[in-house]
DNA sequence: TGACAGAATTGGAACGTTCCAATTATTAAC
DNA sequence: GTTAATAATTGGAACGTTCCAATTCTGTCA
């Protein structure tokens, strides 16, 4: 239709009144009076105006505009889409938008991605950073004074606010469970040895198996990719071993699911006869056959603790880092074998 | 550190240039000498210089932001997600970044998500409408001359491009792959019957039936919530027919690994004892055991498609509206029972 | 009626960029 | 050594909004 795209002058123009007023409506203000007020906003519906605020921006260099910036690292993975889901749901009822991005793992892309967005003038920024993100990656973020919060990974060094989850306990929880079951020999299977998440839940395998009458010994831990793939791989080398485990603590589900894969096509029934144990609770996890036991980090929630600490930055005005270490929690299931009918019985 | 933002001018003064040479160089135009960009780019990376998108977009009217949005009605469906990747990788090798919006199935969410990606001046625009959204609510867009391409489910009456996928087809090969497999009790499962799609795929399998011995019978429709859970309490009360079905056509993946849950709960073995076959071929169908049969849309395919009819539009100027109906195809793996070692025997 | 307070409205400057037309510097051609 | 052509640079206006200070309008009170 109009050439021009509409501006709140012409809507000024049309309603009979000065650019200010109109402006005044725009932010709700209650300097104006109602009747005017009706008249303008009457005018704004009939001519399609569209609000620029890029303008507005410009002008009042102090508010940002009322858009938070998720970057994931790998949104095939069904836990960030959910993790995204629920910062959604807090950070919508704050009257802010979420705009959402992916990295892929490549930082790069990741730069390039965070650069957009600072461009758009993010209120804050939630970030799973892309392995490898260094804490020099987040200097201009705080230097510029944009709240940003770490979720998942945290970065060594960035002076950011974090949000993971207990990671040591998660494994310790997990190896412990299965000792009351009678477990003794209990491998930690998946995962690349180069990642600080590898690190924790290793870690918290280690110190629990450290109390056991076993002990910790260095051959029932067998690294993998940390995929379904992977976790056939491993599993078929822990059952090779002269005396295979009985148990594993898996890296996270993914991995967990292949296990019981690879230990179905050696006509061992997980569950029955060998207890697996993920991390992570993905959607999946209590739907599969035999449901799977696993550790709960609860994406969604992990999303709306995230967007409630960017929020509270946001409000702050001071962005104040804080490290928040989310507690994690042993859902039983099917597949450690603890959840059948005879709970009594010892498995292998 | 510095009080105000780094501007253009800061930068002008500092490399002793004009504002106006340091626009050129952000715009690598070829005007500028290449002692002098390389002077002015150096002072940039020193003072941190930011990109004021809103301001450059506010001068020049015409040319919009780098950025595409991309609007989609479930994020938690990894259908979604893997769309989007297809859409970052197109998308990205443009020049342009993706912004990602979920609006949850809702309308309301979905008009202030727009509404929102609008006031950031997108180039252009992928939707997946909610339920429920209507011709009216993309009048705005194309009135504002905002190409936009509508993706898995189409709007009626809109004047907008639409990408969707042959689901009449795509049910119907179904079908006809489990006739000549032998199957004659095939059930229609999942899904809610107020779609489009729905009614898409519901009609192709309608058709394919009705050309069976068997023919078309409403009672083999079961519809359900289209997800996991879904697919479970439909198969249940599928199986408590009279006449139960062997086969089962589901509306979607997410469904049909619901129907494998249940089964299984059943001591039915999916792909040995009754018939799967899915829709949409997520990332998840060829890793699963059974690896599930189904009709491949390639979402991440449709997504790279998407992106070039997006991108077409937007440097042609005009927008001109093309529908595309993209082909389907149907993958046989295990759990239709057509791909083990002894293909000529006959299921249940 | 005049003065005054408070409510409502308003014009202009400013935000950081790009575009245009104009200017200056450099090189080429005779 | 002048002219023309080309390369490189530049100041000012403009984009659509908000903020500030100033103005006008309304009603109240002496």
């Amino acid at each position: 239709m109009g050439k021009g795209r509409v501006t709140v002058i012409d809507i000024a123009k049309a309603a009979g009144v000065s650019k200010s007023t109109v402006s005044l409506v725009l932010q709700a203000s209650p300097l104006v009076n109602e009747i005017t007020r009706g008249k303008v906003n009457a005018v704004m519906r009939e001519l399609g105006y569209v609000y620029n605020r890029g303008a507005a921006n410009l002008r009042q260099a102090n508010a940002r505009s009322k858009i938070i910036g998720i970057v994931v690292n790998d949104l095939t993975n069904s836990f960030f889409a959910e993790l995204a889901v629920g910062v959604d749901t807090v950070v919508q009822s704050a009257g802010f938008v979420q705009f959402l991005s992916n990295t892929s793992e490549n930082l790069d892309r990741q730069r390039e991605v965070i650069a957009s967005m600072r461009e758009h003038g993010v209120s804050g920024l939630i970030v799973s950073p892309a392995r490898g993100t260094e804490a020099l990656d987040m200097k201009p973020l705080v230097a510029a004074g944009i709240p940003v919060v770490l979720v998942v990974r945290s970065v060594p060094g960035a002076k950011v606010s974090s949000l993971v989850s207990d990671n040591h306990a998660g494994t310790s929880a997990a190896v412990e469970h299965l000792t009351l079951l009678g477990h003794r020999r209990i491998a930690f299977v998946g995962g690349f040895p180069d990642t600080a998440v590898f690190d924790e839940r290793l870690s918290g395998y280690r110190e629990a198996m450290a109390n056991t009458n076993e002990g910790f010994s260095e051959e029932l831990v067998i690294s993998s990719a940390p995929s379904r793939a992977g976790g056939v791989e491993a599993i078929g080398q822990g059952m090779a071993m002269a005396e295979p485990p009985t148990a594993a603590v898996c890296f996270n589900d993914a991995v967990a699911f292949g296990v019981c894969d690879g230990l179905r096509a050696r006509r061992i029934e997980p569950g029955r006869d060998f207890a697996v144990v993920g991390f992570d609770n993905v959607i999946e996890a209590k739907t599969t056959v035999p449901a799977l036991t696993t550790i709960s980090v609860d994406p969604q929630g992990i999303g709306q603790r995230a967007a409630q600490m960017l929020l509270k930055q946001i409000n702050a005005g001071k962005p104040e880092a804080e490290q928040v270490v989310s507690a994690v929690r042993l859902i039983v299931r099917e597949s450690c074998g603890a959840a059948d009918n005879n709970p009594g019985r010892r498995l292998a």
